[in-house]
DNA sequence: TTAAATTTTTAGATTAGTCTAAACTTTTTT
DNA sequence: AAAAAAGTTTAGACTAATCTAAAAATTTAA
Protein backbone atom coordinates (compact mmCIF):
# COMPACT_ATOMS: atom_id res chain seq x y z
CA UNK A 1 0.00 0.00 0.00
CA UNK A 2 1.35 3.77 -1.05
CA UNK A 3 0.16 6.20 1.16
CA UNK A 4 -1.41 9.62 0.39
CA UNK A 5 2.37 10.91 2.00
CA UNK A 6 4.18 8.97 -0.12
CA UNK A 7 1.56 9.31 -3.08
CA UNK A 8 2.68 13.26 -2.83
CA UNK A 9 6.55 12.40 -3.10
CA UNK A 10 6.35 10.67 -5.63
CA UNK A 11 4.43 12.95 -7.53
CA UNK A 12 6.91 15.90 -6.85
CA UNK A 13 9.74 13.28 -7.66
CA UNK A 14 8.44 12.77 -11.20
CA UNK A 15 7.45 16.49 -11.76
CA UNK A 16 11.45 17.69 -10.97
CA UNK A 17 12.69 14.89 -13.18
CA UNK A 18 10.59 15.68 -15.79
CA UNK A 19 12.67 18.95 -15.80
CA UNK A 20 15.86 17.85 -15.10
CA UNK A 21 16.40 14.72 -16.63
CA UNK A 22 19.20 14.41 -13.69
CA UNK A 23 18.82 13.01 -10.33
CA UNK A 24 16.20 14.60 -8.45
CA UNK A 25 18.25 16.20 -5.06
CA UNK A 26 16.66 16.41 -1.36
CA UNK A 27 16.71 20.12 -1.38
CA UNK A 28 14.64 20.42 -4.12
CA UNK A 29 12.01 17.92 -2.95
CA UNK A 30 11.73 19.82 0.30
CA UNK A 31 11.11 23.33 -1.59
CA UNK A 32 8.43 21.79 -3.45
CA UNK A 33 6.58 20.41 -1.08
CA UNK A 34 7.29 22.89 1.80
CA UNK A 35 9.12 20.88 4.02
CA UNK A 36 12.17 20.28 5.68
CA UNK A 37 15.44 17.82 3.97
CA UNK A 38 15.44 15.95 6.63
CA UNK A 39 12.41 14.70 6.46
CA UNK A 40 12.60 13.84 2.90
CA UNK A 41 15.62 12.21 3.67
CA UNK A 42 13.63 9.80 6.23
CA UNK A 43 10.67 9.58 3.14
CA UNK A 44 12.92 8.99 0.52
CA UNK A 45 14.74 5.94 2.15
CA UNK A 46 11.58 4.68 3.14
CA UNK A 47 10.60 4.88 -0.92
CA UNK A 48 13.72 2.95 -1.74
CA UNK A 49 12.58 0.15 0.60
CA UNK A 50 9.74 0.06 -1.13
CA UNK A 51 11.08 0.05 -4.55
CA UNK A 52 9.69 2.87 -5.59
CA UNK A 53 12.79 4.85 -6.05
CA UNK A 54 16.52 4.30 -6.57
CA UNK A 55 18.60 6.43 -3.73
CA UNK A 56 22.12 6.82 -3.14
CA UNK A 57 23.06 8.98 -0.12
CA UNK A 58 23.96 12.19 -1.19
CA UNK A 59 23.08 11.71 -4.74
CA UNK A 60 19.59 12.35 -4.98
CA UNK A 61 16.75 10.16 -6.31
CA UNK A 62 14.74 8.67 -9.37
CA UNK A 63 11.63 6.81 -9.70
CA UNK A 64 12.18 2.90 -10.63
CA UNK A 65 9.30 1.39 -13.45
CA UNK A 66 6.75 0.96 -10.30
CA UNK A 67 7.57 4.68 -8.66
CA UNK A 68 7.13 6.01 -12.24
CA UNK A 69 3.96 4.31 -12.57
CA UNK A 70 2.54 5.82 -9.25
CA UNK A 71 3.45 9.02 -10.30
CA UNK A 72 1.95 8.93 -13.50
CA UNK A 73 -1.41 7.27 -11.95
CA UNK A 74 -1.22 10.10 -9.50
CA UNK A 75 -0.70 12.71 -12.51
CA UNK A 76 -3.24 11.03 -14.48
CA UNK A 77 -6.31 11.07 -12.09
CA UNK A 78 -5.15 14.82 -10.91
CA UNK A 79 -5.52 15.92 -14.55
CA UNK A 80 -8.53 14.15 -15.23
CA UNK A 81 -10.46 15.70 -12.29
CA UNK A 82 -8.77 19.04 -13.09
CA UNK A 83 -10.97 18.51 -16.89
CA UNK A 84 -14.36 17.53 -14.50
CA UNK A 85 -14.22 20.35 -12.81
CA UNK A 86 -14.14 22.89 -15.50
CA UNK A 87 -16.15 21.14 -17.89
CA UNK A 88 -19.13 20.09 -15.88
CA UNK A 89 -19.14 21.97 -12.55
CA UNK A 90 -17.75 25.66 -13.54
CA UNK A 91 -14.88 26.05 -11.99
CA UNK A 92 -11.96 27.92 -13.80
CA UNK A 93 -8.85 27.16 -14.45
CA UNK A 94 -7.09 28.90 -11.76
CA UNK A 95 -9.74 27.52 -8.98
CA UNK A 96 -9.04 23.93 -9.76
CA UNK A 97 -5.56 22.84 -8.44
CA UNK A 98 -6.19 22.67 -4.25
CA UNK A 99 -9.65 20.58 -4.93
CA UNK A 100 -7.56 18.04 -7.62
CA UNK A 101 -4.98 17.93 -5.18
CA UNK A 102 -7.06 16.11 -3.09
CA UNK A 103 -9.37 14.50 -6.15
CA UNK A 104 -6.08 12.90 -6.67
CA UNK A 105 -5.77 10.40 -3.74
CA UNK A 106 -8.69 8.82 -4.20
CA UNK A 107 -8.55 4.45 -4.97
CA UNK A 108 -10.78 3.48 -7.59
CA UNK A 109 -9.79 1.94 -10.42
CA UNK A 110 -13.61 1.93 -11.85
CA UNK A 111 -13.54 5.39 -10.75
CA UNK A 112 -10.95 6.86 -12.89
CA UNK A 113 -11.92 4.85 -16.12
CA UNK A 114 -15.35 5.75 -15.79
CA UNK A 115 -14.42 9.01 -15.43
CA UNK A 116 -12.31 8.96 -18.21
CA UNK A 117 -15.11 7.99 -20.54
CA UNK A 118 -17.82 10.40 -18.72
CA UNK A 119 -15.18 13.14 -20.00
CA UNK A 120 -14.92 11.93 -23.32
CA UNK A 121 -11.96 10.99 -23.11
CA UNK A 122 -9.56 14.11 -22.88
CA UNK A 123 -6.16 14.60 -23.53
CA UNK A 124 -5.03 17.33 -21.83
CA UNK A 125 -6.46 19.40 -18.74
CA UNK A 126 -7.57 23.02 -18.46
CA UNK A 127 -3.58 24.40 -18.74
CA UNK A 128 -3.06 21.99 -21.70
CA UNK A 129 -0.95 19.72 -19.60
CA UNK A 130 -1.35 16.12 -20.88
CA UNK A 131 -3.28 13.75 -18.88
CA UNK A 132 -1.20 10.24 -19.06
CA UNK A 133 -2.87 7.49 -20.21
CA UNK A 134 -3.44 4.28 -18.16
CA UNK A 135 -0.08 2.58 -18.69
CA UNK A 136 1.27 6.10 -17.96
CA UNK A 137 2.63 7.18 -21.57
CA UNK A 138 2.36 10.66 -21.78
CA UNK A 139 2.31 12.25 -25.42
CA UNK A 140 3.69 15.65 -25.61
CA UNK A 141 2.23 17.82 -28.06
CA UNK A 142 5.10 19.44 -30.33
CA UNK A 143 4.84 23.10 -28.69
CA UNK A 144 7.66 25.95 -28.63
CA UNK A 145 7.99 28.31 -26.28
CA UNK A 146 7.04 31.52 -27.31
CA UNK A 147 10.59 33.53 -26.74
CA UNK A 148 12.40 30.64 -29.26
CA UNK A 149 10.72 31.20 -32.22
CA UNK A 150 11.41 33.88 -34.98
CA UNK A 151 9.44 37.06 -34.97
CA UNK A 152 6.27 37.09 -36.81
CA UNK A 153 5.57 33.34 -35.88
CA UNK A 154 1.69 32.89 -35.86
CA UNK A 155 0.48 29.81 -33.56
CA UNK A 156 -1.99 28.51 -31.26
CA UNK A 157 -1.60 28.83 -27.54
CA UNK A 158 -1.86 24.83 -26.46
CA UNK A 159 0.11 25.33 -22.45
CA UNK A 160 0.99 27.33 -19.75
CA UNK A 161 3.70 25.81 -17.37
CA UNK A 162 3.14 27.94 -13.94
CA UNK A 163 -0.42 26.77 -13.19
CA UNK A 164 -0.27 28.83 -9.80
CA UNK A 165 -3.41 31.21 -9.07
CA UNK A 166 -1.83 34.20 -9.77
CA UNK A 167 -0.17 32.98 -12.93
CA UNK A 168 -3.50 32.10 -14.19
CA UNK A 169 -5.45 35.21 -13.06
CA UNK A 170 -2.94 37.52 -14.81
CA UNK A 171 -3.74 35.52 -18.24
CA UNK A 172 -7.81 35.83 -16.91
CA UNK A 173 -7.00 39.43 -16.79
CA UNK A 174 -5.59 39.95 -20.43
CA UNK A 175 -7.73 37.67 -22.42
CA UNK A 176 -4.91 35.18 -22.72
CA UNK A 177 -6.35 31.13 -22.86
CA UNK A 178 -6.11 28.27 -24.46
CA UNK A 179 -7.06 28.06 -27.79
CA UNK A 180 -5.87 31.57 -28.64
CA UNK A 181 -4.02 32.19 -32.16
CA UNK A 182 -1.04 34.63 -31.09
CA UNK A 183 1.84 36.07 -33.18
CA UNK A 184 5.17 36.54 -32.03
CA UNK A 185 6.16 40.00 -31.81
CA UNK A 186 10.15 41.11 -31.35
CA UNK A 187 12.10 40.82 -28.04
CA UNK A 188 12.86 44.21 -26.47
CA UNK A 189 16.84 43.86 -25.55
CA UNK A 190 16.62 46.11 -22.51
CA UNK A 191 14.36 43.69 -20.62
CA UNK A 192 13.66 40.62 -22.98
CA UNK A 193 10.12 41.71 -22.48
CA UNK A 194 7.93 40.53 -25.17
CA UNK A 195 5.41 41.82 -27.47
CA UNK A 196 2.65 39.45 -29.08
CA UNK A 197 -0.55 40.00 -31.17
CA UNK A 198 -4.35 38.64 -30.53
CA UNK A 199 -7.57 39.08 -31.40
CA UNK A 200 -7.01 42.39 -32.90
CA UNK A 201 -4.70 43.72 -29.99
CA UNK A 202 -1.10 44.26 -28.89
CA UNK A 203 -0.07 43.47 -25.55
CA UNK A 204 3.59 43.71 -23.88
CA UNK A 205 4.45 40.85 -21.67
CA UNK A 206 7.38 40.54 -19.33
CA UNK A 207 10.36 37.89 -20.15
CA UNK A 208 9.10 35.86 -16.84
CA UNK A 209 5.58 35.24 -18.35
CA UNK A 210 6.62 34.60 -22.05
CA UNK A 211 8.83 31.63 -20.52
CA UNK A 212 4.98 30.18 -19.47
CA UNK A 213 4.05 29.77 -22.98
CA UNK A 214 3.92 27.31 -25.20
CA UNK A 215 2.25 27.49 -28.81
CA UNK A 216 1.56 25.53 -31.63
CA UNK A 217 3.17 26.73 -34.61
CA UNK A 218 0.77 27.33 -37.56
CA UNK A 219 1.91 26.84 -41.38
CA UNK B 1 -9.46 22.34 11.58
CA UNK B 2 -11.29 18.53 11.75
CA UNK B 3 -9.10 16.25 10.73
CA UNK B 4 -10.04 13.41 8.79
CA UNK B 5 -10.36 10.58 11.24
CA UNK B 6 -12.29 13.21 13.33
CA UNK B 7 -15.00 13.15 10.68
CA UNK B 8 -15.21 9.67 10.75
CA UNK B 9 -15.92 9.26 14.01
CA UNK B 10 -18.40 12.19 14.19
CA UNK B 11 -20.08 10.56 11.26
CA UNK B 12 -20.11 7.41 13.29
CA UNK B 13 -21.57 9.27 16.74
CA UNK B 14 -24.21 10.76 14.32
CA UNK B 15 -25.67 7.67 12.41
CA UNK B 16 -25.80 6.00 15.73
CA UNK B 17 -27.52 8.62 17.50
CA UNK B 18 -30.22 8.59 15.15
CA UNK B 19 -31.23 4.84 15.59
CA UNK B 20 -30.91 5.28 19.88
CA UNK B 21 -31.86 8.86 20.90
CA UNK B 22 -29.66 8.30 23.72
CA UNK B 23 -26.27 9.24 24.19
CA UNK B 24 -23.71 6.38 21.84
CA UNK B 25 -21.60 4.31 24.03
CA UNK B 26 -17.42 3.28 23.63
CA UNK B 27 -18.15 0.08 22.67
CA UNK B 28 -20.74 0.84 19.92
CA UNK B 29 -18.58 3.55 18.18
CA UNK B 30 -15.78 0.91 18.36
CA UNK B 31 -17.25 -2.08 17.11
CA UNK B 32 -18.68 0.03 14.03
CA UNK B 33 -14.98 1.59 13.13
CA UNK B 34 -13.89 -1.83 13.90
CA UNK B 35 -11.49 -0.59 16.57
CA UNK B 36 -10.58 -0.71 20.24
CA UNK B 37 -12.85 0.85 22.69
CA UNK B 38 -9.87 2.46 24.29
CA UNK B 39 -9.24 4.55 21.24
CA UNK B 40 -12.62 5.71 20.95
CA UNK B 41 -12.24 7.43 24.80
CA UNK B 42 -9.11 8.84 23.54
CA UNK B 43 -10.74 10.50 20.40
CA UNK B 44 -13.92 11.14 22.42
CA UNK B 45 -12.39 13.03 24.53
CA UNK B 46 -10.38 15.48 21.88
CA UNK B 47 -13.80 15.84 20.37
CA UNK B 48 -15.30 17.24 23.17
CA UNK B 49 -12.09 19.23 24.35
CA UNK B 50 -12.69 20.43 20.30
CA UNK B 51 -16.47 21.21 21.66
CA UNK B 52 -17.69 18.89 18.76
CA UNK B 53 -19.06 16.40 21.43
CA UNK B 54 -20.96 16.10 24.96
CA UNK B 55 -18.83 13.72 26.70
CA UNK B 56 -19.44 12.23 30.27
CA UNK B 57 -17.14 9.31 31.86
CA UNK B 58 -18.51 5.86 31.22
CA UNK B 59 -21.95 7.76 30.63
CA UNK B 60 -21.20 7.83 26.70
CA UNK B 61 -21.27 10.57 24.19
CA UNK B 62 -23.73 13.16 22.05
CA UNK B 63 -22.88 15.61 19.46
CA UNK B 64 -22.88 19.18 19.87
CA UNK B 65 -24.68 21.44 17.68
CA UNK B 66 -21.57 22.00 15.65
CA UNK B 67 -20.50 18.28 15.89
CA UNK B 68 -23.81 18.04 14.17
CA UNK B 69 -23.38 19.95 11.48
CA UNK B 70 -20.34 18.67 10.81
CA UNK B 71 -21.30 14.63 10.43
CA UNK B 72 -24.29 15.81 8.33
CA UNK B 73 -22.02 17.85 6.12
CA UNK B 74 -20.12 14.58 5.40
CA UNK B 75 -22.92 12.16 5.43
CA UNK B 76 -24.61 15.25 2.35
CA UNK B 77 -21.58 14.84 0.58
CA UNK B 78 -21.30 11.09 0.77
CA UNK B 79 -24.48 10.31 -0.59
CA UNK B 80 -24.59 13.08 -3.12
CA UNK B 81 -21.67 11.02 -4.32
CA UNK B 82 -23.11 7.89 -4.13
CA UNK B 83 -25.78 9.90 -6.94
CA UNK B 84 -22.97 11.23 -8.33
CA UNK B 85 -21.21 7.30 -8.84
CA UNK B 86 -24.89 5.97 -9.61
CA UNK B 87 -26.41 8.20 -12.18
CA UNK B 88 -23.22 9.76 -14.07
CA UNK B 89 -20.85 7.19 -14.12
CA UNK B 90 -22.48 3.88 -14.42
CA UNK B 91 -21.76 2.23 -10.86
CA UNK B 92 -24.47 0.07 -9.39
CA UNK B 93 -26.20 0.72 -6.01
CA UNK B 94 -23.45 -2.12 -4.51
CA UNK B 95 -20.25 -0.41 -5.84
CA UNK B 96 -20.66 2.82 -4.67
CA UNK B 97 -20.36 2.69 -0.63
CA UNK B 98 -15.78 2.49 -0.38
CA UNK B 99 -15.48 5.07 -3.30
CA UNK B 100 -18.12 7.33 -1.35
CA UNK B 101 -16.14 6.91 1.85
CA UNK B 102 -13.11 8.53 0.66
CA UNK B 103 -14.88 11.32 -1.99
CA UNK B 104 -17.36 12.63 1.37
CA UNK B 105 -13.74 13.90 2.63
CA UNK B 106 -12.58 16.50 -0.19
CA UNK B 107 -13.12 19.91 1.24
CA UNK B 108 -14.45 22.36 -1.08
CA UNK B 109 -18.05 24.62 -0.56
CA UNK B 110 -17.98 25.08 -4.34
CA UNK B 111 -17.29 21.66 -4.87
CA UNK B 112 -20.41 20.40 -3.07
CA UNK B 113 -22.70 23.06 -4.14
CA UNK B 114 -21.54 23.05 -8.22
CA UNK B 115 -22.32 18.83 -8.00
CA UNK B 116 -25.64 19.27 -6.09
CA UNK B 117 -26.47 21.59 -8.86
CA UNK B 118 -25.20 19.28 -11.64
CA UNK B 119 -27.13 16.21 -10.59
CA UNK B 120 -30.13 17.93 -10.06
CA UNK B 121 -30.67 18.94 -6.41
CA UNK B 122 -31.20 14.89 -5.57
CA UNK B 123 -33.12 14.56 -1.90
CA UNK B 124 -32.14 10.48 -1.83
CA UNK B 125 -29.27 8.72 -2.77
CA UNK B 126 -29.07 4.98 -4.51
CA UNK B 127 -30.29 3.60 -1.19
CA UNK B 128 -33.44 5.79 -0.77
CA UNK B 129 -31.21 7.64 1.66
CA UNK B 130 -32.01 11.32 2.50
CA UNK B 131 -29.47 13.85 1.48
CA UNK B 132 -29.29 16.55 4.27
CA UNK B 133 -29.33 19.95 2.70
CA UNK B 134 -26.63 22.51 3.38
CA UNK B 135 -27.95 23.59 7.14
CA UNK B 136 -28.11 19.29 7.83
CA UNK B 137 -31.80 19.16 7.96
CA UNK B 138 -32.98 15.79 6.93
CA UNK B 139 -36.38 15.56 5.63
CA UNK B 140 -37.43 11.64 6.02
CA UNK B 141 -39.83 10.60 3.97
CA UNK B 142 -42.41 9.38 5.92
CA UNK B 143 -42.36 5.35 5.66
CA UNK B 144 -42.75 2.29 7.12
CA UNK B 145 -41.34 -1.15 7.62
CA UNK B 146 -42.78 -3.69 5.56
CA UNK B 147 -43.27 -5.65 8.81
CA UNK B 148 -45.55 -3.10 10.73
CA UNK B 149 -48.27 -3.03 8.16
CA UNK B 150 -51.54 -5.03 8.10
CA UNK B 151 -51.21 -7.71 5.06
CA UNK B 152 -52.46 -6.65 1.71
CA UNK B 153 -50.84 -3.35 2.07
CA UNK B 154 -49.08 -1.80 -1.31
CA UNK B 155 -46.62 0.53 -1.23
CA UNK B 156 -43.62 1.72 -3.36
CA UNK B 157 -40.12 0.60 -2.08
CA UNK B 158 -38.13 3.85 -0.61
CA UNK B 159 -35.38 2.56 0.97
CA UNK B 160 -33.01 -0.25 2.28
CA UNK B 161 -31.67 0.08 5.78
CA UNK B 162 -29.02 -1.73 5.12
CA UNK B 163 -26.48 -1.03 2.57
CA UNK B 164 -23.99 -3.73 2.34
CA UNK B 165 -23.00 -5.17 -0.86
CA UNK B 166 -24.18 -8.36 0.42
CA UNK B 167 -27.56 -7.18 1.32
CA UNK B 168 -27.46 -5.16 -2.30
CA UNK B 169 -26.76 -8.01 -4.14
CA UNK B 170 -29.13 -10.22 -2.53
CA UNK B 171 -31.65 -7.43 -3.89
CA UNK B 172 -30.35 -7.34 -7.49
CA UNK B 173 -30.38 -10.94 -7.84
CA UNK B 174 -33.88 -10.91 -6.70
CA UNK B 175 -35.30 -8.10 -8.15
CA UNK B 176 -35.98 -5.79 -5.74
CA UNK B 177 -34.87 -2.13 -5.93
CA UNK B 178 -35.84 1.26 -5.34
CA UNK B 179 -39.47 2.49 -6.64
CA UNK B 180 -40.97 -0.67 -7.72
CA UNK B 181 -44.61 -1.40 -5.73
CA UNK B 182 -44.85 -4.28 -3.96
CA UNK B 183 -48.00 -6.24 -2.09
CA UNK B 184 -47.51 -7.00 1.35
CA UNK B 185 -48.00 -10.85 2.08
CA UNK B 186 -49.05 -12.78 5.37
CA UNK B 187 -46.62 -13.17 7.90
CA UNK B 188 -45.40 -17.13 8.47
CA UNK B 189 -46.04 -18.00 12.08
CA UNK B 190 -43.34 -20.46 12.65
CA UNK B 191 -40.21 -17.97 11.49
CA UNK B 192 -41.83 -14.93 10.73
CA UNK B 193 -40.37 -14.77 7.05
CA UNK B 194 -42.45 -12.84 5.02
CA UNK B 195 -44.63 -13.17 1.63
CA UNK B 196 -44.33 -10.20 -0.62
CA UNK B 197 -45.49 -9.80 -4.60
CA UNK B 198 -43.98 -7.25 -6.87
CA UNK B 199 -44.08 -7.21 -10.86
CA UNK B 200 -46.61 -10.13 -10.94
CA UNK B 201 -44.32 -12.39 -8.76
CA UNK B 202 -44.32 -13.44 -5.20
CA UNK B 203 -41.32 -14.17 -2.97
CA UNK B 204 -40.88 -15.41 0.14
CA UNK B 205 -38.15 -12.99 2.27
CA UNK B 206 -36.78 -13.73 6.01
CA UNK B 207 -37.60 -11.76 8.91
CA UNK B 208 -33.90 -10.17 8.47
CA UNK B 209 -34.25 -9.01 5.01
CA UNK B 210 -38.08 -7.85 5.26
CA UNK B 211 -36.24 -5.38 8.19
CA UNK B 212 -34.17 -3.83 5.83
CA UNK B 213 -37.15 -2.80 3.62
CA UNK B 214 -39.41 0.55 3.54
CA UNK B 215 -42.63 1.48 2.18
CA UNK B 216 -44.36 4.47 1.06
CA UNK B 217 -47.96 3.53 1.35
CA UNK B 218 -50.37 3.69 -1.73
CA UNK B 219 -53.79 4.79 -1.24
C1' DT C 1 44.28 21.66 -3.04
C1' DT C 2 42.95 23.36 1.14
C1' DA C 3 39.32 26.31 3.29
C1' DA C 4 34.73 27.94 3.20
C1' DA C 5 30.14 27.40 1.92
C1' DT C 6 26.44 24.59 0.87
C1' DT C 7 23.90 20.46 0.97
C1' DT C 8 22.56 16.27 3.10
C1' DT C 9 22.18 13.05 6.75
C1' DT C 10 21.75 11.53 11.57
C1' DA C 11 20.06 11.79 16.23
C1' DG C 12 16.61 12.77 19.19
C1' DA C 13 11.92 14.89 20.01
C1' DT C 14 6.98 15.64 18.89
C1' DT C 15 2.10 14.79 17.39
C1' DA C 16 -1.97 12.02 15.79
C1' DG C 17 -3.92 7.85 16.03
C1' DT C 18 -3.78 3.33 17.41
C1' DC C 19 -3.06 -0.85 20.47
C1' DT C 20 -2.70 -4.17 24.85
C1' DA C 21 -3.17 -4.98 29.51
C1' DA C 22 -4.48 -3.57 33.88
C1' DA C 23 -7.55 -0.80 36.79
C1' DC C 24 -11.81 1.10 37.56
C1' DT C 25 -17.21 1.86 37.04
C1' DT C 26 -21.56 0.39 36.08
C1' DT C 27 -24.93 -3.09 35.37
C1' DT C 28 -26.77 -7.55 36.05
C1' DT C 29 -27.50 -11.57 38.59
C1' DT C 30 -28.18 -14.21 42.53
C1' DA D 1 -27.06 -5.97 48.71
C1' DA D 2 -23.04 -8.37 47.68
C1' DA D 3 -20.74 -10.86 43.91
C1' DA D 4 -20.03 -11.56 39.15
C1' DA D 5 -20.10 -9.89 34.56
C1' DA D 6 -19.82 -6.40 31.29
C1' DG D 7 -18.32 -2.06 29.80
C1' DT D 8 -15.03 1.88 30.09
C1' DT D 9 -10.92 4.30 31.17
C1' DT D 10 -5.95 4.81 32.17
C1' DA D 11 -1.15 3.86 31.53
C1' DG D 12 2.35 2.86 28.67
C1' DA D 13 4.00 1.49 24.09
C1' DC D 14 4.13 1.73 18.92
C1' DT D 15 4.07 3.73 13.97
C1' DA D 16 4.01 7.37 10.42
C1' DA D 17 5.33 11.72 9.43
C1' DT D 18 7.31 15.65 10.79
C1' DC D 19 10.75 18.97 13.05
C1' DT D 20 15.36 21.16 15.10
C1' DA D 21 20.09 21.02 15.85
C1' DA D 22 24.38 18.98 15.17
C1' DA D 23 27.45 16.13 12.34
C1' DA D 24 29.10 14.60 7.92
C1' DA D 25 29.76 14.86 2.93
C1' DT D 26 30.06 17.39 -1.23
C1' DT D 27 30.78 21.38 -3.97
C1' DT D 28 32.72 25.88 -4.76
C1' DA D 29 36.14 29.22 -4.31
C1' DA D 30 40.45 31.12 -3.32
Amino acid sequence: MVTLTEENYLKTIFHLGQEGREAVSTNAIAEKIDSKASSVTDMVKKLADKKLAHYVKYQGVTLTKQGRKTATSVVRKHRLWEVFLVEKLNFKWDEVHEVAEQLEHIKSSKLIQELDAFLGFPTHDPHGDPIPDSEGNLTQVVSYNILEVPKGTRGILVQVKDSSDVFLKYLNKNRLHIGIQITVGSIEPFDQSLMISFEGKSLTISNTVAQNLLIQILP
